[in-house]
DNA sequence: CCATGTGAAAACTTTCACAGCG
DNA sequence: CGCTGTGAAAGTTTTCACATGG
């Protein structure tokens, strides 16, 4: 039951693939998969088995040698890894617009031990009333609020005009960690992680990779033409 | 105004801070700034500055030495890269639930040259209605409008458990590329690119990071205490 | 003199190959 | 015998150092 690790040096590639691997164990846990080996893993998560062995092995050793690893423990595991079981992270929401809502309704997170408490706008319409049962407060009473629920994670769906000032009120409220979503990068104390999710770079880092695959496969039909034209 | 480049071998890392590069640019304009060093840029993203003009150097040489980049031309170029101007990216949006809605509202994504021109579900109240001018169409009739409209991207935002079948659907219909937004990786044909973004993902690696960063205060305090009881 | 652009070194990540164990 | 766990090799990315040119 050990889960000695240490917490440095661990790449920011290891743990996008960990939180993957812990999507996979969930579902193949509902699927009733008791054991599975490093290569299916692989498989369902798109690295490679070396990968997924030398990922796990940075935090200890979960498997049992010609047979594989049982997915129940393994999940527990990396629950652990993540903090699941340590406490309930509890959150709020800086902006109810309609990606601050969305980000409330979708209940995915609650399932891996995260809760919004509070969320927080300057519109008067919104402020007072709730969205899921999370009451919305204004933007003036997030630092009593989130001293006093004592909120880990600030979750930033604000324009980016407005990011920074967000960030620096929940900073300021002694928030643990935030995530932002605003298309603006914000900088904090060194002491507080800040992990951005810039979703329209993710359309144009799409629309890039579309362009390349269409280049390539036009290179590959003259490559073809030109070999069946030298015939 | 050569902007030649053969697209291949370019790390997904690269192409991550060239989009970053690109929201800069387009705030640094709208400044007014006219002029910036690969410093100043790398300030601004994160990045080093030597890592600014390696990425940057990947694509051509756009800056004066002894001077730095012409804000406007450095932008003009890196629109060019992700493919803007060459046209407008039409996209759909398969699931008209809050994230799709949300997706559809934040406007963010017109700026760079993308444009929803239909959204899909299956739900028989939300067919026919429109979400900000955006036609909702049955999920049967996606071939159909996808292959009319000549519709580039697919947006996934349906539950994990219908991704499969959005994204199988969008193929058939000869799709460029998928975003996905499903807590479920996708598989289709090696030629559609497909990038897939788990919001709760990012959840459990912030998680671990605010983890990390409490650790090591806590290591750091700890060796500040030792050392002042050796005194 | 300044900041870019770029080979080369250092650091890091992934893959390989195989020892070790159930 | 099969699959894990792991040092070492191969490959990739980042940083360094400096030549180059406005």
């Amino acid at each position: 039951m050990e889960t000695k690790y240490g917490l440095e040096d661990i790449s920011q590639a290891t743990i996008s693939r960990m939180a993957t691997y812990l999507r996979c164990l969930t579902y193949l846990e509902q699927q009733g998969t008791s054991i599975l080996s490093s290569r299916e893993l692989a498989s369902l998560t798109g690295a490679s088995a070396e990968q997924v062995r030398q990922d796990l092995s940075v935090f200890g050793r979960f498997g049992k040698r010609g047979t594989g690893y049982d997915v129940v423990g393994l999940k527990t595991e990396v629950e652990a890894i993540f903090g699941r079981g340590v406490e309930q992270w509890k959150c709020c929401i800086v902006g109810v617009g309609s990606l601050g809502t969305a980000l409330i309704e979708s209940r995915m997170v609650q399932k891996w031990g995260f809760k919004y408490v509070a969320a927080f706008d300057t519109d008067p319409h919104k402020i007072g009333t709730r969205v899921e049962r999370i009451p919305v407060y204004s933007l003036d009473e997030l630092k009593t609020v989130v001293r006093r629920e004592r909120v880990a994670i600030g979750v930033i769906a604000v324009p980016a005009s407005s990011a920074r000032t967000a960030a620096r009120i929940l900073c300021e409220a002694g928030i643990r960690g935030i995530l932002n979503f605003a298309p603006q990068s914000i900088k904090v104390s060194e002491k507080i992680p800040v992990l951005s999710v810039d979703l329209s770079q993710e359309f144009l880092k799409l629309s890039f990779y579309i362009q390349r695959a269409e280049q390539r496969a036009r290179d590959e039909q003259a490559q073809i033409d030109t070999a069946s034209h030298s015939e």
